[in-house]
DNA sequence: TATGAATGAGGATTCATTCAT
DNA sequence: AATGAATGAATCCTCATTCAT
């Protein structure tokens, strides 16, 4: 038998990404994906259902990823609320400046999906991501270090949608700002608010 | 494509609004738009270039209607750059809870047309809107009562990201917090950081 | 708007006839259909669900007609059982002999569709006609006119599996004979069998 | 393609029937064909040279044994032209009854291929089986022991389709008579004729 | 011989858009 | 202005067949 060539099923995931994000889901094709990751477009098709199962699978690995990511960060006994919060940012920052394409992916394309079907993997990891976010969140409210004022479901909601814009705003070339001037910016926020 | 007493050209966004709220472009039909609107889908043509055009449309009478409402909110020189700022925040929030279907839209909707093509409209607005935003923010900077470590730009997108994505998670009933409590909670920020 | 032009459904099933005769269910293309038809190939699905639903509604008209004429033909009191079978016999000869392309579609599709699918309504009509015809056969059998060693359903199996096959054969242009030789020699085997 | 000690490729073929008589011709995969085989399914192209040969070695193998049978039965010059004709009968039944799967996929692929494709194998001895089947009969002719009426050539193409259809009915399970019925019936009907 | 990963031709179907009325 | 019948471009996906091992 023919050996399976390398990782195409990872070559395939890369190409999506990449033409989700310049072309947006409905308006990427199958032969482009295929195309850009080198492979027959019927390949595509031995590694995934169809077009949404690509799709799907992305924000399955990245919602995996962030969730595992702040699980360990929330059982760092050693850090104050406070470090996990910004470690919290850093994280995803990083994650989504190491990959712009994929932070277009999922501001593009992950509302639609969280309205259309509540069956899918990747909202779980979402889900627990949330979850475990706001855990910190009130570790501090109750630690006293964090105006018990905030609503910690509010507050992460508004701050995940800010920064996901933030960097879609970069990831899209439609700022002149750097990531690290947009990172300083929202620690300074954190702590000051904006007002004197 | 011809225009009239437009009450059908109205009938027609109402029901496209809803309609890409629902389905989303992509997998929103001009049939639907049309039974939605109580006209024949043919007529939907005598009004609109083509599908994408309704979406513009929409986008543009938003942003067109913000950019006009915070013009009018930087003019008016008895308030404070702070009172300017909450007002704007009311402003937002007022007009997306409004019409929830609609807040979907933007957020499901728009950044794909962003990236997309630099020549439509609603970006003109828009982009009034962001400049109009940011000016008053620097108003506030020099008069001294923002903290001049925080950037306009950085400051009102990441603003404007959280906003959009806490209205959006309100209307798509994904949250038990009120629009309130939302609101309050952002203002608490504004003032004062969410650390103590 | 645009007047619908003549029966464009009658020509699609005409069209439809034509071609699964000649090529086959699977090997027909709706694109063949369509230019047969005269029409473009988008406007079958304005008629029919999918391709399927142009057979079942061919083979619906089929045994519609069948079985209304059956029907017709039991209930009149004045004919004799012999005369009823023989005229049933003359009967099914005319319908697929005025028709060759439409008993080659009978012969070569229909039995798939009888194992597959129960819920299809020309199976209901094809029903109605074995059910009639084998009460014109048993009504002979209490008469005393046919041999009562005979049961109704074998005999009308048999009778209809060499009747259809037989069409089929002359359709197909396979043989010499002449349809009115045909139905001779069924007539005169129904009455003297084979042997002397 | 290559040749081997044949056992693989009687499995093929057996598996190839079960899976045509179950799904028909065009809506078995070959991927089924070989699992039901227990080979790979890369193997079955080294035994035929596509799917359609496996369908065509199935008719061939049957024709070529009924075409067999009835040379056989055709010299044995101590029965009558009776005796061989009730013979034939038995022959065909039995040959069908053992294996009701094979007698499917004769009825529903049969007729398709014999309009496509003269040039087939099968044809022939399909056609040695008919061509000694008349002899047979039109020796009884010959002999005064069958009506002179009866044309040779219609009366078995009558008589196989009756016979053939009735096996399948059988054989799909629509029926609750059982094989000997149907014989018996069968040889009254050619005996008596129906009418008294 | 055997395997199963890889290929890509091929076609049914959808639906935005047009246009005759 | 309005209608909705008609059109046909466009693409996802299947699966028979090939081929590297």
């Amino acid at each position: 038998m023919r050996k399976r060539e390398g990782n195409k099923e990872e070559k395939i995931i890369a190409a999506a990404v990449k033409v989700f994000a310049r072309n947006g889901f409905h308006d990427a094709k199958i032969s482009h994906i295929a195309d850009q990751a080198g492979v027959a477009h019927g390949s595509v098709y031995l590694y995934f259902k169809n077009k949404q199962a690509i799709l799907l699978r992305i924000l399955k690995d990245l919602w995996q990823k962030l969730a595992g990511q702040v699980e360990t960060l929330a059982s760092q006994t050693e850090l104050t609320p406070k470090q996990k919060i910004e470690s919290m940012l850093d994280m995803v920052f990083d994650v989504f400046t190491s990959n712009p394409a994929l932070s277009k992916v999922v501001i593009s394309e992950q509302s639609r999906l969280m309205d259309k079907d509540n069956q899918e993997v990747f909202r779980d990891y979402y889900r627990q991501f949330s979850d475990v976010s706001q855990a910190i969140f009130s570790e501090g409210v109750e630690q006293g270090v964090i105006h018990p004022e905030m609503n910690p479901e509010i507050f992460l909601q508004f701050f995940y949608g800010g920064l996901r814009y933030l960097i879609h705003v970069w990831a899209s070339g439609q700022t002149e700002r750097s990531i690290d001037e947009m990172r300083q910016n929202v620690k300074y926020m954190l702590q000051n608010g904006i007002f004197k």
